[in-house]
DNA sequence: CAGTATCCGGTGCGATACTG
DNA sequence: CAGTATCGCACCGGATACTG
């Protein structure tokens, strides 16, 4: 009757959201993105609880997206590669909530390129001949050996594994 | 002492969690994405508890993301554009899980051009000339009037709203 | 087939106080 | 500054039974 470990799945999306999943870590992880590294900047920032930021900040670190360094007779969290990684899922995140849930009057943050000062918007996918690909152009194939619960299954309609 | 509001603030990736935040939702939307429309097709790929399912298909379309039509007797789930939209970001999500959280073993689902039979993949943010741009090349800037809690902060290790 | 109704356990999350 | 320790509520999620 334990919750369902996502992390055992064969989708990873389920593997990631894992990671990921929970409400607060997104926003930490942005605000990694944007150089934060101390406990207390991290908790100010987002007016987060301490015992949840620990926690987050804990798991991150557990699962390789962060590393605690020690810096100044402090610790600092840095981003590892696998952190740094989740700067286009971050990014592709913030532009479908950007574009479907800021209607007029809200004023949401800018998202600057530091070097040229246009702003950063996630690529969308695309074919190598540049037409645009969306969920009715893929099929979603099970690997062999597909989880329990989401059932082998091919072509349109077909599990994610 | 109620969870915090994520969707009233200011940051788009808020927003968005307050919508897909939920772990079994993006597998739901997922199974949209692969074609899936019916209650029991998606109970079965899943393998969710029905109340569970009834209550994240509510919550989708309630956002606007899925579409409850009447079709052949029953109803049928159908994804709006905003659902469509969430496919980048999904994408995004996937292969970020794919690449690391798929050592060896692990036989993951295969995401397939219809068209080509070439694998599909989230393409990564680069400038328009071409180079690639990640967490150390943006700023975030927060608009007028950010949230309370995300304070007013400029440059790097901004808030984000 | 497509859900709704109940019940319950685990836990995410919030508030606060405390420590080195 | 950087957390840890407690406490308590809300709520997500699982199991199961039931209905049209």
């Amino acid at each position: 009757m334990r919750p369902t470990d996502f992390s055992a799945m064969r989708c990873p999306v389920a593997r990631a959201m894992a990671v990921l999943g929970e409400r607060w870590t997104l926003l930490i992880l942005g605000e990694a993105f944007a150089g934060t590294t101390r406990f207390d900047a991290f908790r100010r920032n987002l007016g987060i609880a301490p015992n949840i930021l620990a926690a987050r900040l804990a798991h991150l670190t557990a699962h390789g997206l962060l590393l605690r360094v020690p810096e100044g007779g402090r610790h600092a969290y840095r981003l590892t590669p696998r952190g740094r990684d989740a700067f286009p899922l971050y990014l592709a995140i913030r532009d479908w909530g950007l574009s479907h849930f800021f209607p007029e009057g809200a004023a949401p943050t800018v998202l600057l390129d530091r070097a040229t000062g246009e702003p950063v918007l996630a690529p969308r996918p695309r074919r190598a001949d540049g037409t645009p690909i969306g969920p009715e152009d893929v099929v979603i194939r099970p690997g062999p050996g597909a989880g329990e619960a989401i059932r082998r299954r091919f072509g349109p309609g077909a599990a994610h594994g």
